[in-house]
DNA sequence: AATTATTTTTAGGCAAAACTAAATAAAAAT
DNA sequence: ATTTTTATTTAGTTTTGCCTAAAAATAATT
């Protein structure tokens, strides 16, 4: 159906959309993916030609509704196995992206339907992140970021927005994990830094941390 | 570390070096691979450049031990995830060939440390082909073709030569299983069939089908 | 508004892995 | 021992996806 190269480039744009309201940029696209902007002017026009996406000379890209369902389906096979390497394999949240990566490019519809039965139709992979259904819907959930929490607020860790294995693990060795109960005991106004309880314990975080777990009151 | 592609005529070379005594020609492993001579003959230099192949010109390739060593665990790989399939994902024997075709290619050595231990550790996949260990070490069975049985002898269904999905299904049809008894009633010498008891029941099955499946006496 | 800086695109190339067609070597047949 | 057939290799292309360097368009500054 689609090249390799074709599945990570609209997965990328996807996830760019999310962000930015207008066109995704090529040198946004260039650098997520860690390659050139003229390799990304290249294959976007590819994907323009296959009508997954709708450029236009130094615009941006956006997909089309054919490519935002395509690259929903790949997300939904990376988070699907995402959950298995967890809850099956004893892999630790830190360690399932790069497997991932690789596992969601297999091509079987009846892979992926049997293993989503198997997994017991989970709705989050292991981050916290929604799992899509073979229709392509999920549901997002009502979260903010935990730096956006004022003094005496609390809520429950629901997400990480960065979920590179280096804040990954930083969360492991101070006891934050999906599910847990935080609450914001004081926020320092000259750096951002915030003195959170969790655990019943005081921990004080930097706001490189707090931008990235997501909260649910 | 290598390429799809490298990683593919490994495995073609293994298998046709079990068959071939000599070394591999290049028409053969063509064949196997449903692909030109020519390329062939490009794929097996870049194979003896890099030391996984002894290659002389015009005399055929035969695998080096590391070429060897990658090719097992090619196997190893493609055999257990069969057996998840079938295990695990309610795929029936006819259907793991192609997704274990794609599967055997991801790069994790805890996914596959893990997937063995997840199944534990199983010795055959599906169709009743030895698993390698991850040193490379497996079981050879004795067993002989039901074709060389004589009449009157008999032994278990412990594996199948062809696992086309055709044949598969042939034997599904039948049902013939591993595991299944079978007994040698008669044989036509003028065309080489057979009538064979299994579940209590007469059958008779032409040489093509006799000469696929593999018995334990 | 004009200049400068940044972003994006174009043009031309490269490597991998395939192909076709032609040339050469080996095997088989006369 | 030639000749013919078959197998294999070489040479030259193609496609995909990337690259660098130069050109063009857009955005930011003065």
């Amino acid at each position: 159906m689609f090249s390799l190269s074709e599945e990570n480039y609209l997965k990328a744009i996807y996830h760019l959309e999310k962000q930015a309201d207008s066109g995704v940029s090529t040198n946004a696209i260039a650098e997520q993916m860690d390659t050139k902007a003229s390799s990304v002017t290249d294959m976007v026009k590819k994907l323009s030609d296959k009508k997954l996406a709708i450029y236009r000379k130094y615009q941006g890209v956006q997909l089309s509704e054919v490519g935002r369902q395509t690259a929903l389906q790949i997300i939904r096979k990376h988070r699907l196995w995402e959950v298995f390497l967890v809850d099956k394999l004893n892999f630790s949240w830190d360690e399932v992206h790069e497997v991932a990566e690789q596992l969601e490019h297999i091509k079987s519809e009846k892979l992926i339907t049997e293993l989503d039965k198997f997994l017991e139709f989970p709705k989050r992979d292991p981050h916290g992140d929604p799992i899509p259904d073979a229709q392509g819907h999920f549901q997002v959930a009502n979260k903010t970021l935990l730096s956006n929490l004022d003094i005496g607020e609390s809520g429950k860790v629901v997400g990480v927005k960065d979920s590179s294995s280096e804040f990954l693990k930083y969360l492991d060795k101070n006891n934050i994990a999906l599910g847990k109960l935080i609450h914001v005991s004081d926020k320092e106004s000259f750096d951002e830094s915030m003195l959170v309880e969790i655990n019943n314990e005081q921990l004080r975080i930097s706001p490189m941390v707090s931008a990235n777990i997501y909260i649910k009151i």
